[in-house]
DNA sequence: AACAAGTAGTTGAGCTCTCAACACGGAAGC
DNA sequence: GCTTCCGTGTTGAGAGCTCAACTACTTGTT
């Protein structure tokens, strides 16, 4: 692509930046992706789930909450908790005060699962990532990360907001 | 998930920036796969084969090479290229001197569809990214990029490589 | 009280991705 | 020449995601 109209095309060192970057995120996730499945059975989109579970104050939280946390829409987290109530990872009641919500629970099977899981992924993460980088470059990536984030929440919504959360 | 083992896990800052970078770059993708998906018709994926293709010479490359370089397995990318045949952005043909291998080639109408696709694209690139990083964050996001990139290609086809690509 | 508007969660259809299996041609050994 | 192994690309099945539509409940307005 070209010039040919009033856009700000990426110069050269943009792109090869650009591209690297893209490039590399998209590797380290299907490689943690992939290392999941392999050794837990379960996509990386689940094990957060799990992980937030865990965290929360009696293993539990609301379905709207938890899709907050994971960054998912509520469409996706109603699938993908349906798919590990069935395997009795994780079990939904309704919730008191609000006839509407639902919260999810971390069953003990589902503990256990977390448990077997959780070093394999946590060592693959040091061991792709931080040990990865320089100490400068660790804390200039929370930057940036952070920046985008902050990017994202200001001008996210409002053209191409996903149609579910926002 | 506590301490149980021998397993060195993450501490609190690790966690923290470990937890905002990826999901600032899930983010990211996502805002841009819905982008394209909105203005173009496409997902993200499908884009940048449209790039890749059009920037080789004759707008076309051979299977394998094309996988290669949009981070793709050999299958992905059969079932996409697939998909857009169909849409009359790419075609396919054989290759000479090698009667097992696929080139795919760039239509004029693959062409004119990227050419309306990317100036709204690499707009939104420049104000989600470029624009929310200093200079400095700017250049040490390509050294950590290439620094990643390196290390899974050192050992990410031992373990849990794709099994396609590896 | 009644109605409109907003929020919570689910569902089904269609699409894309992954994985494993396959078909077939090329390259290297003998 | 034959066999064995490797590389290339495709296919089908199944998993997971997105989007739009829908139900059901809550909140705000009058």
């Amino acid at each position: 692509m070209t010039e040919h109209s009033q856009t700000r095309w990426l110069d050269d060192r943009e792109q090869r930046i650009w591209r690297t970057f893209m490039s590399a995120s998209i590797e380290l996730q299907a490689h943690l992706d992939r290392q999941l499945r392999v050794d837990a059975g379960m996509p990386v989109a689940y094990y957060e789930i799990l992980v937030m579970l865990s965290e929360a104050p009696g293993r539990s939280l609301r379905m709207s909450r938890l899709a907050e946390l994971c960054n998912s829409s509520r469409s996706r987290l109603s699938h993908a908790v349906a798919a590990m109530e069935k395997s009795g990872w994780v079990s939904r009641c309704a919730i008191e005060g609000d006839r509407r919500g639902a919260v999810a629970k971390l069953t003990d099977a589902g503990y256990e699962v977390l448990r077997q899981a959780a070093p394999g992924h946590v060592t693959e993460v040091r061991e792709t990532l931080f040990e990865a980088l320089t100490e400068e470059q660790v804390q200039v990536l929370g930057e940036i990360g952070a920046a985008l984030k902050a990017r994202l929440k200001e001008r996210g919504c409002s053209r191409y907001g996903r149609g579910d959360t926002c």
